[in-house]
DNA sequence: TTATAAAAGTTGTATATACAACTTTTTGCG
DNA sequence: CGCAAAAAGTTGTATATACAACTTTTATAA
């Protein structure tokens, strides 16, 4: 690969296409998709996150979030009038059920890609995220 | 970072949000997305390519390609009644305009994050790719 | 304490994406 | 050739995402 043919956000953008595809068959028994897992999961470890806290460490912009939220409200994880994000006793069963699911899955995810290419990731993680996030 | 906290597929959705986001400002003065900079670039440079080509060489799904050719054939840069994709005169000339910034760009980006960094996107996805493709 | 600036959150609009189900096109074979 | 199977492409429906503009909430300084 060079640099006439290798696109960094190209190939970024088809790898986490590929990866949400293998995360989300994991979860479709609970019937949610990787990326609400992943809320879940952040905010049973956080309760009383705010939305703007999550926007920020997952980069994910703000409007995105509040509807990402406005859906898991909706499907009853989260409570309401309170300042913060709290999950539902339903919704912090599922993140429960959503944890174990994700850190098998993950922790084989880990054994097949193999430690140079995780760390791979890891490099390239710190360099995008400290040079070029504005 | 340990197995228990970096989540693959997570760090992949975030890094891809976020590179998606400085390639998209590039595109801006040619009110294109970066997506479909992308797609002009490969018809470009492939013509008569095939929606599932595409579809399997990007990793998107045939409905979602099937989508934004359709996008594409309304903003005039594709030709009609054809096998496989062709661009336009209109679709040509943004495609060029679109790989200059792009080459530039990219080149930027590949000198930012370092050779380590490249390399290690290469790693993951050498591995991603033939492990964990179905 | 209150006016206002800043931060947080929402809504309108649009693209990007996937799955399931369906239709159309292509391809192989008898 | 002509049919049947496979591949390709489309459409319905839903989530994920972003930007711009707006509203609401929070924090700060006089």
């Amino acid at each position: 690969m060079n640099t006439e043919t290798y696109c960094i956000a190209g190939r970024l953008r088809m790898l986490a296409r590929v990866a949400t595809g293998l995360y989300n068959d994991a979860f479709t028994g609970e019937n949610v998709t990787f990326a609400q897992a992943g809320l879940l999961m952040h905010i049973f470890a956080q309760p009383g996150i705010r939305q703007s806290a999550l926007s920020k460490t997952l980069q994910i912009e703000k409007s995105a979030m509040s509807r990402d939220v406005q859906l898991m409200y909706k499907n009853g994880w989260l409570t309401d009038n309170r300042r913060g994000l709290f999950l539902t006793e339903e919704g912090s069963l599922l993140a429960k059920r959503c944890h174990k699911i994700w850190k098998e899955l993950n922790q084989r995810v880990h054994a097949e890609l193999g430690p140079e290419a995780v760390n791979g990731l890891t490099l390239l993680s710190e360099s995008l995220l400290t040079k070029l996030l504005s």
